[in-house]
DNA sequence: AATCCACAGGAAGCCCGGGAAC
DNA sequence: GTTCCCGGGCTTCCTGTGGATT
């Protein structure tokens, strides 16, 4: 009897998504609307190769959520698909400097590609070789048979930042050192700044065409979310809003269309547990919060521990019940507990800059008020329920092994 | 009008860890 | 290895300030 009912629960329950693959960041779309123009670009300059002309080394600039990955991994798909017809070998490589962040592991990551690709494994051990022997192992199998290779570096900014440019130019002047292949990078980063800290030579290399993605706005937002939502949800479990109420507040945050994803894809998930079988503005507006919240909830965790610590004082404060809570009493608060818990007491100065440090994150929200003869002073008011900051406090050890027995009472004496 | 509170927030410099240059 | 430099966290010292109070 009772299984039964279980089972027919989970028959009955009316299932929202058809593939929820679709909303994941990581999926490559068919279709990427309002990239024409960009993909338009990537084309005329990456056709070069196969008339037999050297190709220009492209760099790409866009902030996060603007669809520069998947648009460079489609058209390289499509310039494969070409040259196949052509009989031409094309072949993309794809490289996330990320994860691949220094000279070696970039040289091997390219020679395991190109050689794997040609026959079995038998490439470059991930360590162990010095570096020089890589290039030349890259050199060779680059040469061996007469091909174009796109090279794409996304996120190529971590790995100047870690560790110079020299891999940069040992790609961007390879062309020169081949007989028959032909080698086009293409730079992706999301910091415009990047390339002021480049060689200058590897700057004006890879700079050779610049391609800019700018953000996506609202209308266009709705676009790929309607297409997306397509393959992703059930036909009619969308309710009227959900999507416009998706774009609209990726929209707000630079044009991201991968938070739009993201939110659409927890309102779905919200709706799937409500069991409604219908996706509403309401789960969006929740979803915006969940999704809100477990950003702030990650925030306060990184946060370095005397800026905890000052929350914590804020934190106590608030549910004593204070209602006007002031730079002064917080200090106060912040000053007993750091006793109590052995650690460094910062000077006042210090203190007020990680109030103002915490309001700039918004965790917290202060106001500059003037009491007259009573001084002046900030009035400071929690932006998230203590309940929740408390359980994200908590998990520190500075703040959990804080004497629990004795503070209450200290901070009762005030 | 002068005073004075309770801070805000600027300026300069100390200390320390880490990375580059020698 | 040593030395140098840099940046971030922090302290010290400082000047500035809106408006109730005198």
């Amino acid at each position: 009897m009772e299984h039964e009912g279980i089972f027919r629960m989970w028959l009955e329950r009316k299932p929202i998504f058809k593939n929820r693959e679709y909303l994941r960041p990581t999926y490559t779309p068919e279709r990427l609307p309002h990239r024409e123009e960009q993909i338009h670009q990537l084309a005329r300059i990456l056709v070069a190769p196969l008339r037999g002309e050297t190709p220009s080394n492209i760099f790409i600039y866009g902030k996060t959520g603007t669809g520069k990955t998947a648009t460079v991994k489609y058209v390289i798909k499509e310039l494969e698909k070409v040259g196949k017809e052509l009989q031409r070998r094309v072949e993309g490589i794809y490289v996330n400097c990320e994860m691949v962040n220094t000279r070696y592991r970039v040289l091997a990551t390219l020679v395991n590609c190109l050689v794997g690709g040609d026959r079995g494994a038998r490439g470059v051990p991930m360590t162990g070789w010095p570096t020089d022997a890589v290039y030349d192992c890259f050199l060779r199998s680059l040469d061996s048979t007469e091909r174009v290779v796109v090279i794409v570096m996304d996120e190529v900014d971590r790995l100047v930042a870690k560790n110079g440019d020299d891999v940069l130019y040992d790609l961007t002047r390879i062309n020169s050192e081949l007989r028959s292949t032909k080698v086009s990078v293409i730079g992706i980063s999301n910091d415009a700044r990047f390339t002021t800290y480049l060689d200058p030579r590897v700057k004006s290399s890879l700079g050779e065409e610049e391609i800019v993605f700018p953000p996506y706005n609202a209308i266009q937002l709705k676009d790929i979310l309607e297409q997306r939502a397509s393959e992703a949800f059930n036909p009619r479990v969308l309710g009227e809003g959900v999507i416009q109420l998706c774009a609209a507040h990726a929209a707000r945050e630079h044009g991201d269309a991968r938070r739009a994803l993201d939110l659409l894809r927890v309102a779905g998930e919200l709706a799937e547990r409500d069991n409604t079988g219908m996706v509403t503005v309401e789960h969006v507006r929740r979803a915006y919060e969940k999704v809100e919240q477990d950003k702030m909830m990650e925030l306060i965790r990184t946060l370095p521990s005397q800026s905890k610590l000052v929350l914590y004082s804020v934190l106590l404060l608030t549910e004593k019940g204070r209602n006007r809570i002031t730079t002064g009493e917080v200090y106060e608060a912040y000053r007993r507990i750091c006793r109590s818990g052995g650690v460094d007491v910062l000077t006042p100065r210090r203190v007020s800059d990680l109030i103002s440090e915490l309001d700039m994150l918004g965790v917290i929200s202060t106001q500059l008020i003037s009491s007259g003869r009573y001084g002046r002073t900030k009035e400071i008011v929690l932006n998230i329920s203590p309940v929740q900051l408390r359980a994200a406090l908590q998990e520190d050890d500075s703040i959990s092994t804080i004497d629990v027995l004795t503070l209450p009472r200290q901070l009762t004496l005030m």
